[in-house]
DNA sequence: TCGCCGTGTTAG
DNA sequence: CATCGCTAACACGGCGA
């Protein structure tokens, strides 16, 4: 059995996105403030993996006897809290409730933590209950659960009832009339509505935040203290202040020279781009190189190959310590600098024996590693060694190769390497790795090791176990051994949202739990591909083929670390030189293309003004808009237009704007074949006339909308902020920016109306909220009014008089022939109230809120629609404890108490259409299983305790044989017997009786060596609890307790 | 049903 | 002083033709 390696990291950008959401995160400082003091250095020393901690929280503290305070509560935090998540996760699972990571509409949570809430939240939590996280330590100080409406976040007031808040209005009434004293209901506070962050959500959040940030703040360069700053000052205020250090500034996106500078430094960006240099590289010198395919011994199955995967060893820390050979012994990592918020790129083995890994922030490496070293980069000395270890490789004579990234790289050797005889491929693949890994020495002095399988995804795996400096190959028979002991972050294309949601919601841990998964429920949780891919890879299956390259389809440029503006045009400048940028790297690719995204990171709405790392993004939440263009380009003209267009639609205050990127797709070559382009642009001098006419289509329908629907939007005046001229107060109007480069020759081709429009606008000076547009210059932008219409689609608006330029323009200066007639746009968005002042997302979308950040764990999560949520009460209606219900919102209890009646009417009719395995094979309804020919309860704990007993005292664990006939033997009673209770008294019955003779171990010094045998007893109950929740979750019951 | 859009996930 | 959180591919759900 090879070593087992530490599962690979979270996704670092995760980690570091969310520092205060995730619950493992590289600076791991919710344990350090811990008042369970065992808890953080049980579980750090232990390296128990998080999404497992449910169990092992419990485990834990089986001991402690716990009152069952939140049982049958679900429980899910959002935000910055204090206590922090996983605090509250640990409190809640212990206090017997259940913790979800997720707000997916598949898991029925019943709170939601939170200090704040943001408006749009609060609309979107509306039927939920969310309360302070004060309700969490006073239940458990006051030892029972106490009401949650006492410790709500949205007060209801009249301001909120407007605002479709109906159950929670129900909810209201029902508990004052519950409620001894419900004049006692807390303070009145102000609406969040009005005012999203009032100072007392503030000061709570940054009280949590500031156990993060405060490092970092005490060195900012903050003229103003840093407190006044954040409370008080608009996010461009505060960055004006920032920025008002030019050494900060510098630093910025505000820097003409940034670009250029920043991707010098980013590895992220060099990791990128090298890999895509190499993908062309190895396209070509595949087809050019070797017609060896035909090579393949003629008795070689068709399916068969033998694959390698060749990685250099921590390769960034492997470059640094070659210079530098007296830190061969040390742990060293490399990253800019060895400040705590900078990344660590890569660390030697020596470092990752403390623990650190690749992407963690060094604060955490270095907690983890006092002694660290923190080396420079080096890029061109990465170049320099990869190309020499591809040399190496492309001289093998492989019948096939791929560059998976700058270190990297697949090899099919089957020709190589293949013989009938599996000792013979082991003998000869083993010899040609070495051969590989001491060549690539000689010419770099850095190791490179080698995985050897019998597809990518075993060669890929086989280098864990290689590392370091090694060769290993996986073996066909251990083939099995092997994947079953992996977790399931190891598979490729598996990370921690996945892994996560696998863990939660089917307690599916190891690869190996996956096997008792049938496929079609794995494709139930993860998606029908993401099944498929499981289902395949826990069997060792892979069909991928090496150097299967598909044709690159998009090209993008994106900045998320120094973006900080003070103003529009310093947005639209640096879109400039991102769309210069993007428009260099479509030319070098000679490629062109038709619809380019804009993608834009905006602070995430409880974030801080400024995040951990210096001039990085924080948490953000991430929204795109693309566009369509009339015909391909890669002129940074249009791009940067096109992305001007497109911010303007997003809304997005320019102060908090922390990322931006531009990404062209549906490309096509620049120099086609039939030379498209250049024929049209010859052949057609300006603007045809049926363009015009498509021109007025788009004003008929502008009219249209004007005329359509006339409700007023009261919301509007509110949200947007301030400075509407007195021209204009009177009026309903919008705005939009308009390129004054429009040229009057363009300008001329526009129909009168718009013309006249545009003209006016030139003079007008109005600007509805000086977030959107700080610092107008009259001469750069101009601002267009739409006169006296209070409820048109602002997605029109913003986006018509804008677009009719822009492909006039387009039209006049490339004589395009094929006009788009835009017809009418899809309606992205929905035509919801705040889509004045934010950007928008589905209203009722639960998607959007805090925690839909970077990276965030979870997949789609919109709330239930109508259907849905039917299904959804069906899974958990089952199971929600009376308590819980009669506080539960009234149309959410009803429909759970419609719920029991139809299941109960229905259950083994539903059961049987449901479930059409179980139903070939069962006759009766509900059959009677028998064990060992038994099947009454008592008679198998007979069974059972004699099987404990014998075990123990052999000093042998469970049989795995016996233990896979019990787990399914539970698994039919729970589906076919329909006899859940049996099945989880057993567990639970199985459970005690180990834990007793845990205990009597104690006691009797005999006992002690049967601590081995106890654990495996231990492990065996875990799998059965899993085989039995998963299978009562086929029935819709979740979260069975077994304790 | 298909394709498009916006969003999420993953790897290095 | 800090710090350099990129990029391409795929997957998925919702929606409209
Ligand atoms: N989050 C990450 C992951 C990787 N890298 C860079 C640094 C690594 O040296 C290089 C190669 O990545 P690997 O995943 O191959 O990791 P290492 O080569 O460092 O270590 P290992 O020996 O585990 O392959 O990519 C990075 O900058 N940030």
């Amino acid at each position: 059995m090879p070593p087992r390696h530490p599962p690979p990291l979270a996704n670092p950008k995760f980690a570091a996105a969310l520092a205060n959401h995730t619950f493992d995160n590289e600076d791991g400082a919710e344990y350090a403030g811990s008042e369970f003091g065992g808890f953080g250095e049980y579980f750090r020393n232990k390296k128990i993996k998080l999404q497992n901690l449910d169990a092992h929280i419990r485990e834990f503290d089986s001991g402690s006897e716990r009152p069952p305070i939140f049982k049958g509560c679900i429980v899910h935090v959002n935000g910055y809290t204090k206590p922090s998540i996983g605090e509250i996760h640990k409190l809640v699972v212990i206090y017997g409730g259940v913790f979800s990571q997720y707000m997916d509409g598949k898991t029925a949570v019943t709170h939601i933590i939170a200090s704040s809430l943001t408006p749009k939240k609060m609309v979107e939590f509306s039927r939920y209950r969310i309360v302070k996280p004060e309700w969490i330590t006073k239940s458990i100080e006051a030892g029972k659960l106490l009401p949650w409406h006492d410790f709500r976040v949205i007060q209801p007031t009249e301001s909120q009832t407007l605002l479709t808040i109906a159950p929670v209005v129900n909810q209201q009434e029902n508990e004052h009339t519950k409620r001894s004293n419900p004049s006692s209901v807390v303070s009145p506070v102000k609406s969040p509505l009005a005012k999203p962050h009032t100072p007392a959500t503030d000061s709570a959040s940054r009280t949590q935040q500031n156990t993060f940030d405060t490092p970092a703040r005490k060195s900012s360069p903050l003229i103003m203290p840093p407190k006044l700053s954040e409370k008080f000052s608009s996010p461009e205020e505060h960055n004006a202040v920032l920025l008002a250090n030019p050494n900060t500034r510098n630093s910025t996106v505000l820097n003409p020279e940034f670009l250029k500078t920043y991707y010098g430094q980013s590895r992220l960006h060099h990791l990128s781009t090298w890999k895509a240099n190499l993908k062309l590289k190895f396209q070509s010198q595949i087809s050019s190189s070797s017609p060896s395919a035909s090579k393949r011994p003629l008795d070689c199955p068709a399916d068969t190959r033998v694959i390698f995967h060749v990685d250099f060893d921590c390769f960034f820390a492997s470059i640094a310590v070659r210079s530098r050979p007296q830190y061969a012994d040390e742990p060293v990592c490399v990253g800019h600098g060895g400040n705590q918020n900078s990344e660590v790129a890569s660390c030697n083995y020596v470092a990752r024996e403390f623990g650190v890994r690749n992407g963690m922030w060094m604060r955490r490496a270095k907690e983890l590693c006092p002694d660290l070293i923190s080396l420079p980069y080096e890029f061109d000395a990465y170049e320099e060694a990869s190309s020499h270890m591809f040399n190496v490789l492309i001289g093998l004579g492989a019948d096939k190769i791929e560059a998976v990234s700058i270190d990297e790289a697949l090899l099919d050797v089957t020709s190589l390497c293949w013989s009938p005889n599996d000792d013979d491929i082991q003998t000869k693949s083993l010899g040609l790795a070495k051969s590989i890994r001491n060549r690539v020495f000689e010419l770099t002095q850095c190791h490179v090791s080698v995985g050897i399988g019998g597809n990518i995804l075993q060669s890929k795996l086989a280098t864990k176990w290689a590392k370091p400096a090694g060769q290993y190959r996986v073996r066909p028979n251990e083939i099995a051994q092997l994947m079953k002991g992996l977790q399931v972050e190891d598979l490729p294309g598996i990370g921690y949202s996945i892994g996560a949601q696998l863990n939660e919601r089917f307690h599916i841990d190891k690869v190996g739990d996956i096997l008792t998964v049938p496929k079609s429920k794995l494709q139930s949780i993860v998606g029908g591909k993401t099944g498929d891919k499981l289902y395949s890879y826990a069997r060792g299956e892979d069909f991928r083929e090496v150097g299967e390259i598909a044709i690159r389809k998009s090209v993008s440029a994106e900045v998320n670390w120094g973006v900080r503006f003070e103003a529009k045009e310093q947005v639209d400048t640096f879109l400039g030189s991102l769309a210069g940028e993007l428009s260099n790297r479509l030319t070098n690719l000679a490629v062109i293309g038709t619809n380019l995204t804009l993608k834009v990171y905006k602070r995430a709405e409880n974030a801080p003004l400024e995040p951990t790392k210096y001039l990085g993004c924080g948490e953000c939440d991430a929204f795109s808009r693309s566009y369509t263009t009339a015909s391909p380009t890669s002129d940074p003209r249009d791009i940067s237009r096109i992305a001007i267009s497109l911010l303007c639609k997003l809304q997005i205050p320019v102060g908090d704007i922390r990322g931006l990127g531009l990404q062209m797709t549906k490309l096509v070559s620049a120099h086609g074949e039939d030379g498209k382009q250049v024929t049209l642009f010859q052949a057609n001098g300006g603007p045809k006339k049926r363009d015009i006419e498509v021109v007025k289509g788009k004003l008929e329908n502008l009219e249209a909308e004007y005329s359509k629907d006339n409700d007023p939007v009261s919301e509007i005046k509110s949200t947007m902020q301030q400075t509407i001229t007195s021209k204009l107060a009177t009026k309903q109007a919008t705005q939009y920016f308009v390129p004054t480069q429009v040229s009057e020759e363009v300008l001329r081709e526009l129909p009168e109306v718009i013309q006249k429009k545009i003209s006016e606008s030139r003079h007008s000076k109005c600007s509805l909220d000086h977030n959107f547009m700080p610092k107008l210059k009259e001469d750069s932008q101009v601002t267009f009014e739409i006169p006296s219409q209070s409820s048109i689609d602002p997605d029109v608006l913003s986006e018509l008089p804008v677009e009719i330029v822009k492909e006039l323009e387009e039209q006049y200066r490339e004589g395009t022939v094929t006009f788009r007639s835009p017809g009418k746009r899809r309606g992205i968005q929905e035509p919801n109230k705040w889509k004045f002042s934010r950007p928008t997302k589905k209203a009722n979308s639960s998607k959007s809120w805090s925690l839909n950040t970077i990276g965030r764990p979870g997949t789609d999560s919109k709330l239930p629609s109508h259907e849905k949520s039917n299904l959804d009460s069906r899974t958990w209606a089952l199971n929600v404890d009376e308590d819980i219900l009669r506080e539960l919102p009234e149309d959410i209890r009803n429909e759970i108490l419609e719920e029991r009646k139809r299941h109960l009417l229905n259950s083994p009719a539903e059961k049987q259409n449901e479930e059409s395995e179980a139903s070939t094979t069962i006759q009766l309804q509900h059959p009677i299983l028998t064990f060992q020919g038994k099947n009454q309860i008592d008679d198998l704990r007979d069974i059972l305790q004699t099987w404990l007993s014998a075990s123990v005292a052999e000093m042998q664990g469970p049989h795995m044989d016996d233990v896979h006939l019990l787990e399914k033997y539970l698994s039919r009673v729970v589906t076919e017997e329909k006899n859940l209770n049996k099945a989880v008294e057993l567990v639970k019955w199985m459970n005690f009786q180990v834990e007793n003779v845990l205990r009597e171990r104690e006691l009797d010094d005999n006992l002690e060596r049967s601590e081995e045998v106890l654990f495996e007893w231990l492990d065996t109950i875990d799998g059965l609890q899993k085989a039995v929740s998963i299978e009562a979750e086929t029935r819709g019951l979740y979260n069975i307790q077994f304790r």
